[in-house]
DNA sequence: AGAGTGGGCCTTTTT
DNA sequence: GGCCCACTCT
């Protein structure tokens, strides 16, 4: 294949500022350089998988390649931002134009260009979990199904099965057939209900997550003038973390790269932890027979932990019978404290007490709280934690949880400015409606069928009791909706706040005050974006992690530690990590240990837990899990963390501490 | 009939 | 802490 335009030097590369032979290593240089073609680089934890892309990225623009025909794909909006800001360090040109993000916000970004051929229009709204399940459940009801069934999936159940047909571009009848079985009676109520969510969402003009990848692919698909125009604009996709893709996001790449083919694809088969969203490791073993010609690049020098933290990992993920060989190993000398910590504790709020002392030692030895992590398997793990680190006033930020979006009072300020842009908008509407009180489920379907039905927004006629607070939302509606405010989320966000929400929130929210700075907040981040649907997306979009501001009663920009899940983790280093609940059921998590696949991924969840640690790594494991709502029970180590090889870790013990009851 | 409330039960991971 | 269900109140 000859694509002899694009290294074409409109740059001479001997104005080449950045010196790649002295700032790469060879591994790294060979990919950073790589002709024009296929490339896939397999690079191990803590290899330097971020610069080789960075100045890969810069590497192509000092070679005449225009921003905007490149195309980034990343996992996290974090990583797309790390990146496209290391490129702009490197480089004077203006690499604004770059296409990078996430594949649902490029995706996304295709949609609202070209949602009219698919039959929504441009400023439809994105569907977060809760607001899908909700749909699913009203579309089972919709078939006339008995919702008090209890064989009947709840909508967050009914939401998995569709999110992974979506994924793996499967049927429902094969993914019931292969992931639910249990199901297998009901397939044919499935797949209604199916249909009716989806007609449902195209009606209301929404689309959930899957949908954003899914219809974006349909377009390209369709359509042979869009898919010619960005295949050709896409001179060249890079693609970060790459073992987590799943079919469509693939066949996503494949078709946009289809022209050009000219993909560098880089990922770690042994981080692969998504598999229950469909990502499927395999893509990257048949990469080279989807773009032949693939020159293939492996990265195995790790430069972030020392040798002793990453020989637990290489024994730990050694246990895998389905893994790529690999050799990583370290550059930095062994050194005399460096070798992992394995720790014993009565209780979690043993643990939780344990972690805070040790993080205490270590701030006196100079640590930055900054460089310290926590990290779990489940959100729920980090409890006690959380709690002694507030009674010891230990300023944290939790990376998991609920997400500044998802909290209550944000969704429903979200929920006017929704309902102003679209009016098909069946969810915000009800959310809304539901705030008035005497108003539920009932009476707020009544009141959007007859506004379906036709009838004036003004002229609908809620409960006696809901009369007042229902004149003044459509009072803001109105506010809202002029010319000059409309598109204005910022404004748009204050008047609601004003007109009707700050009242609303002082019955409702003890904690009014927090809540109130929190939409402050919102509203600062709406000043950024130019069009109300552009905000609402973007918040759609955004993770905690992206930059939702959270606040453990701490001031911004306070150093702090972390608390985090693994997989919101994944790509990011500190200095000091603490891996908690090491226990069996909790991590290895019980549900996905009966099968070997399942207990390989978390195996390998456990590998990227330990590689995220440059100098010293501690494993911790409570004897007995106390909480206030479940009985005691007893619990087994981990089996990540049983029967190591004499030397591996050290095992400290812990004096006993008093009771917890006492 | 449908909205609001209190008690019991269980907790994966996320764009 | 959150969700679901059953019960009570309007």
């Amino acid at each position: 294949m000859s694509v002899e335009y694009v290294l074409k030097k409109t740059h001479a590369p001997s104005s080449a500022q950045i010196d790649y032979r002295a700032e790469l290593n060879d591994e790294q240089y060979a990919a950073v350089t790589a002709k024009p073609g296929p490339i896939l680089v397999i690079a191990g934890a803590g290899s330097g998988k971020t610069r080789t892309l960075t100045y890969r990225v810069a590497y192509l623009i000092e070679n005449g390649v225009e921003p905007e025909n490149i195309l980034l794909l990343t996992f996290t909006n974090k990583a797309s931002r790390e990146m496209l800001e290391r490129v702009g360090n490197l480089l004077p040109h203006d690499i604004s134009r770059i296409w990078g993000g996430t594949f649902h916000s490029v995706a996304n970004r295709l949609l609202r260009r070209h949602a009219n051929e698919l039959g929504f229009s441009s400023d439809f709204t994105i569907l977060d979990r809760d607001d899908a399940a909700d749909l699913a459940i009203a579309a089972l009801k919709a078939t006339g199904l008995d919702t008090k069934d209890k064989t009947l999936p709840k909508g967050a159940v009914l939401l998995d099965i569709f999110g992974l047909a979506a994924n793996t571009e499967k049927s429902i009848p094969t993914v019931v057939t292969e992931n639910y079985p249990y199901f297998s009676e009901i397939v044919d109520k499935l797949e209604m209900i199916h249909r009716i969510y989806r007609d449902r969402k195209k009606a209301d003009n929404v689309m959930d997550y899957d949908d954003l990848l899914v219809y974006a692919l349909k377009l390209l698909r369709d359509h042979e003038d869009l898919r010619k125009f960005y295949q050709e604009q896409f001179q060249h996709v890079l693609v970060d973390e790459y073992q987590d893709t799943n079919k469509i996001q693939s066949d996503f790449i494949d078709i946009l790269a289809a022209y050009h083919h000219q993909v560098m694809a880089v990922g770690d088969d042994a981080q692969s932890i998504y598999s229950w969203r469909g990502a499927n490791f395999e893509n990257v073993l048949t990469f080279p027979e989807r773009f032949p010609g693939t020159r293939e690049v492996r990265i195995e020098t790790n430069y972030r932990s020392t040798p002793e933290i990453l020989a637990l990992a290489n024994y730990a993920i050694s246990a895998n019978t389905k893994q790529f060989p690999k050799n990583l190993h370290a550059v930095r000398p062994a050194e005399k404290f460096s070798k992992p910590a394995l720790i014993c504790l009565q209780d979690a709020s043993q643990q939780a007490n344990f972690i805070c002392q040790r993080i205490e030692e270590l701030q006196e030895e100079g640590i930055d709280l900054n460089e310290i992590a926590v990290l779990y398997r489940a959100h729920f793990h980090s409890m006690e934690l959380q709690m002694e680190m507030t009674r010891r006033q230990m300023p944290f930020e939790l990376l998991s949880g609920l997400r500044f979006f998802e909290q209550a009072h944000v969704k429903d300020v979200a929920a006017f400015l929704k309902f102003a842009l679209n009016s098909r908008d069946e969810l915000a509407f009800k959310r809304i409606a539901a705030l008035m009180p005497g108003v539920g489920e009932r009476t707020g379907d009544k009141l959007w069928q007859k506004l379906v039905g036709g009838a004036e927004f003004a002229s609908l006629e809620p409960p006696a009791k809901a009369v007042a607070p229902w004149k003044q939302w459509v009072e803001t509606h109105k506010q809202i909706t002029t010319p000059e405010i409309r598109g204005r989320a910022s404004e748009q966000i204050q008047i609601v706040i004003d007109a009707i929400y700050q009242d609303y929130m002082k019955t409702k929210f003890p904690n009014f005050q927090s809540r109130l700075e929190d939409l402050g907040q919102l509203r600062a981040f709406a000043q950024n974006f130019e069009k109300t649907e552009e905000f609402l997306a973007q918040l759609a979009l955004m993770t905690n992690v992206d930059g939702g501001p959270r606040k453990e009663g701490r001031a911004m920009d306070q150093p702090c530690v972390r608390l985090s899940t693994i997989h919101q983790a994944k790509g990011l280093e500190w200095k000091i990590v603490f891996v908690i609940m090491l226990c069996d059921g909790l991590f290895p998590a019980a549900r996905s240990v009966e099968t070997l696949e399942g207990e390989e991924e978390e195996r390998r969840l456990f590998y990227v837990a330990v590689t995220r640690a440059c100098d010293e790594l501690y494993l911790t494991y409570p004897l007995m899990r106390a909480s206030a709502s479940f009985d005691d029970r007893w619990q087994e180590p981990s089996r990540f963390v049983m029967n190591y090889p004499r030397g591996l870790v050290n095992e400290w013990k812990i004096k006993s501490a008093p009771p917890a009851w006492s």
